[in-house]
DNA sequence: TCTAAATGTCGCTATATGGTGACATGACGA
DNA sequence: TCGTCATGTCACCATATAGCGACATTTAGA
């Protein structure tokens, strides 16, 4: 379907980068900063090299925009393509709910 | 986080098994069909082998369970880890959302 | 100007993943 | 019983991806 839509499912897939856009939704962050984070926080590290591919693929997805300041590179979270994408799947299952609902119930109920 | 997000997320990744996904959310489907639906709709097709691995992971991710009946194995959606999920990350967002509207408003207005 | 800090880029390795064909199992029907 | 259809499983291949170190670039500050 949409390309764009591809991105943020493949974005969001990645515990890492789940976790980068955790950490920008408390605020913007400068990328020195999110490597720190991530070199102490999680599990046996990972290095700055890592977290800018990462950043990359945020970035290729629309989840994070940045802006440049001097030497430095302001990373901000945008919030928008989570919204759509889930809204999307979400309503377009709404409809299946009740229907499934009664589908699982008959799958429960023929298994005993 | 919780690894049973862990899994939704990954089974979400792939396109293919989106489109399984919304193939089932018209209702259950045996694998068979599953399979000859894939092979003559997909660009290239792809084989029965494949679809079965993207049903585990599917299953993995409890997003298809299914029900044997003789030599037949019907696959039903199950819309409520998507619901779940969705619902968790577009709230965690919400309070961001008019923070990051101002915050992007900076960006491009610092921008020009 | 010169140094160091913050970021960008390149090439490499290892593993994960999507995909296949070949073969095994299990149930239905003649 | 026996062939066949639907499914399950296995070993294998190709590519994508996460991660790294090393080097290049850019900018703040002395």
């Amino acid at each position: 379907m949409s390309a764009e839509e591809d991105w943020v499912w493949k974005a969001l897939a990645d515990p890492t980068r789940r976790a980068i856009l955790d950490r920008l939704a408390k605020g913007p962050c400068v990328t020195g900063d999110l490597c720190d984070f991530f070199a102490r926080t999680r599990n046996g590290g990972i290095g700055r090299t890592g977290v800018m591919k990462h950043l990359d693929v945020l970035e290729k997805a629309k989840l994070v925009l940045f802006r440049r300041e001097g030497r430095h590179r302001w990373n901000y979270l945008n919030p928008v393509p989570i919204q759509r994408v889930c809204d999307r799947w979400v309503s377009r299952y709404v409809r299946g709910l009740a229907q499934s609902a009664n589908r699982l119930k008959d799958l429960v109920e023929s298994k005993r």
